[in-house]
DNA sequence: TTGAAAAGTTAGTTTGGACTAACTATATTA
DNA sequence: TAATATAGTTAGTCCAAACTAACTTTTCAA
């Protein structure tokens, strides 16, 4: 009955779908070109990639045609996104990491994760936004702690 | 004057260079047999990967002879088991991750994460062990917390 | 001291994921 | 509606990193 393959799915694999839902909410549609410049691979590589998540049925894909994510693609991708978004979060809004760099390791990073550690990070996300006893606010304290005793570390940026 | 090459290593020569690192620091020295088997590989790709490193100057190596870090791969291996034990660190002691998990999250996360977020992650980490306002611990404050937030999510376990 | 067993290497193959160059299809606009 | 620009595909290449099978070197025990 022709279920889809389960297969874990690559790195890349996930980057090219994550950038075809990022490109497909703003109500347009994902198109070849835009997926490439996204990813900043070339068209061709775009191409090969789609080929190959519609052999696994996670997106809609005929030569030419355009390119939309299949129910289980959907369900995939925002698996992905999720986890993107609250790894960049933990990044931004617990460690005070500048936004580009979080983005950057976040792209990376997701790959790594697992369900277990993504939970427990939003989890702690929100434990830091919420804790607030006897006044004290978390992300206040520590800035002002990272002030302190954090390391000067820079270099190269990221 | 033969400047070792410093282009950025790929993520599977940091894996040689940590898994010889870590192999050679109880007093016995690193084989080609046990990096294998540290790393699931087989010997022949310990071989092409060491030849690799030889060339980077990062290992002393000569077919059949014994494998040990130069100056400079000793530094770079010293840097990525650092950069690993944070990760991991803050996977259990902060979140509250089995082991197992946060071990093989820690191995695949660490080629991701730059200087800044490492030395942030640190530096946090630190914080939420030597917070002490009122009495709260923030580790307690944080189990209890996911214990009535957190999601059930398990199934795959990693 | 010699001859298996173990360790290590070499040669050749595979796979995933990228690339360029050249070709084809689609869209645009004069 | 024909010419041309743009988008997309195909074919072929390259590279890193793994593998197996077969060979060589080293080690160790009889």
């Amino acid at each position: 009955m022709a279920t889809a393959k389960t297969e874990k799915l690559s790195a890349s694999l996930e980057d090219y779908l994550e950038a075809i839902y990022n490109l497909s909410v703003d109500g347009s549609v994902a198109r070849s070109k835009n997926i490439a410049q996204a990813l900043e691979v070339s068209r061709a590589s775009v191409t090969g990639a789609l080929r190959i998540l519609a052999e696994k049925q996670l997106v809609n894909y005929k030569p030419y045609g355009y390119i939309t994510l299949t129910k289980q693609g959907c369900i995939e991708a925002q698996r992905v996104v999720r986890k993107h978004n609250i790894i960049e979060k933990f990044f931004v809004d617990v460690l005070g990491v500048e936004h580009t760099v979080a983005q950057k390791a976040a792209c990376e990073a997701e790959h790594a994760f697992g369900p277990q550690i993504v939970e427990k990070l939003l989890c702690f996300i929100e434990f830091v936004n919420s804790y607030n006893k006897n006044g004290y606010d978390l992300h206040d304290e520590f800035r002002s702690f990272f002030r302190k005793h954090g390391s000067i570390a820079a270099g190269d940026s990221n």
